[in-house]
DNA sequence: GTCTATAGATCGATAGAC
DNA sequence: GTCTATCGATCTATAGAC
C-alpha cells in the first residue's frame, strides 16, 4: 500500500521543483498549493513559518542527499579513486545530466543568499573540502588538491549554467568530462 | 555641467545593480523609484513596457559592453594573446575581483530565463564561440580551442557562485589564475 | 489535518494634474 | 517629463469551520 501522500517530507521534493524552476521570489503560494494539492492550511500546519521554512526544508533535504551520497564517501571512503568517480555519477544523474538546475545555485544569487546564508555557504564549503580530503589520498599536495577541489565544484555549477543558458545538456557532460580527467594524477 | 540625472541612459547601470542583488523577481516597482529617485510615472516614460522593458534594456547594456570591450577583440584583434590576457583582466574588473555577480547568470537560472531566452542564451555562446575564434589563432585546433573556450567561460560563471556563496572574492582570482594558464599552449 | 474565506500589504501598471 | 493618486490583481499569512 503506497504511503498517504499528505506527509511534510512528500512535499518537499515538489518545493525543490517548484524554486529551482522560478527562483525562491518567483514561486508564489498559490502556486505551491496548485501543484502539491495542499491548500494553505495545510502547507502553514506543515511549515509554520510559511516560504522562508519551506526554503530552509529543501535546502536542508538537498544538504542531506549531498552528504550521504557524496560527502561522506570522499571524507571516509576507502577507494578515493572509486569515489570521486562517483561523485561524478551521481552528480550527473542528480542533475539530470545538466537539463536541472542547482537549487543551492539558484539560491546562491542575489539577495536570497542572504536570507539562506549559512545553508548556502556550507552546502559549497562542505563539498569542496570533502573532494580535497578525497584528491589528497590520491596523493594530490595539499595546495594542489584544494585548487582542484575548488576548480571541479565551481566547474559543475558553471556548466550547470551554460548549460541551461543555450539549452544544451552536452555542454554539461562534456564539462564533467574534462572535470573528471583533471581529479587524476597525469 | 555635468549632463542632466534624468535620461533613460544613467538610469540603466542603477536597474542592473538592483537586478543584480535581487534578482529580477525580486525586484520591486518601488525598490527602483526608492533608489533612482523616479516616479513610476517617469519610469514608464522611459520604459513604456515596464518591468520587463528594464530587463530587457539592462541585458543589452550589458551585452554592448561585452561586444565592444571583450568579444570584437577576441574575434578581430591581431595579438589573439594580448587579446584572451585583456579578456581576462577587464573580466575581473567588471566583475570587481569577484565581489560582483553577473546579471546574465542571475537571469539564467529559474523561469526569468525564459522571458529572457535570447538574450541570455545569446551573451554566452557569443562569449564562447568568440573566445573560440582567439585560440585558434593561437594554433590550438578546432576541437580543442572549443572545449577550452567552454571551460573558460563555464568556469568564470561558476566562479562567480562560489566565491560569492563563500564571500570570498579569492576563490573568482585564483580560479582566473588557472583558466588563464589554461589559454596557453604547453 | 485540511479546507475556504479573507485580511492586510504590496505588486505592476495607469491616469491625469502640472 | 515628472509627480501623486489610485486601480485591480496578487502576494503572504491568518482565522475559523469542519
Amino acid at each position: 500500500m503506497p504511503r498517504k501522500i499528505t506527509e511534510r517530507n512528500d512535499v518537499i521534493p515538489i518545493l525543490a521543483e517548484l524554486f529551482r524552476e522560478r527562483g525562491f521570489a518567483g514561486t508564489s503560494l498559490s502556486e505551491i498549493t496548485e501543484r502539491t494539492g495542499l491548500g494553505k492550511g495545510s502547507l502553514y500546519h506543515f511549515f509554520p513559518n510559511g516560504k522562508e521554512e519551506m526554503g530552509k526544508a529543501v535546502l536542508d533535504d538537498v544538504a542531506n542527499w549531498f552528504e550521504y551520497h557524496i560527502f561522506a564517501p570522499l571524507r571516509e571512503g576507502e577507494d578515493p579513486y572509486a569515489d570521486i568517480d562517483y561523485m561524478f555519477k551521481a552528480t550527473t544523474q542528480f542533475f539530470h545530466s545538466g537539463r536541472r538546475i542547482c537549487l543551492v545555485g539558484v539560491f546562491a544569487l542575489d539577495d536570497t543568499r542572504d536570507r539562506f546564508s549559512s545553508e548556502v555557504q556550507s552546502y559549497f564549503g562542505t563539498w569542496t573540502k570533502a573532494l580535497t580530503i578525497a584528491l589528497r589520498r590520491t596523493d594530490f599536495g595539499a595546495a594542489q588538491a584544494r585548487e582542484i577541489a575548488e576548480d571541479v565544484v565551481a566547474g559543475i555549477q558553471g556548466a550547470l549554467v551554460l548549460a541551461r543558458s543555450q539549452d544544451d545538456p552536452k555542454i554539461f557532460t562534456r564539462a564533467i568530462k574534462r572535470l573528471k580527467a583533471r581529479t587524476r594524477i597525469t
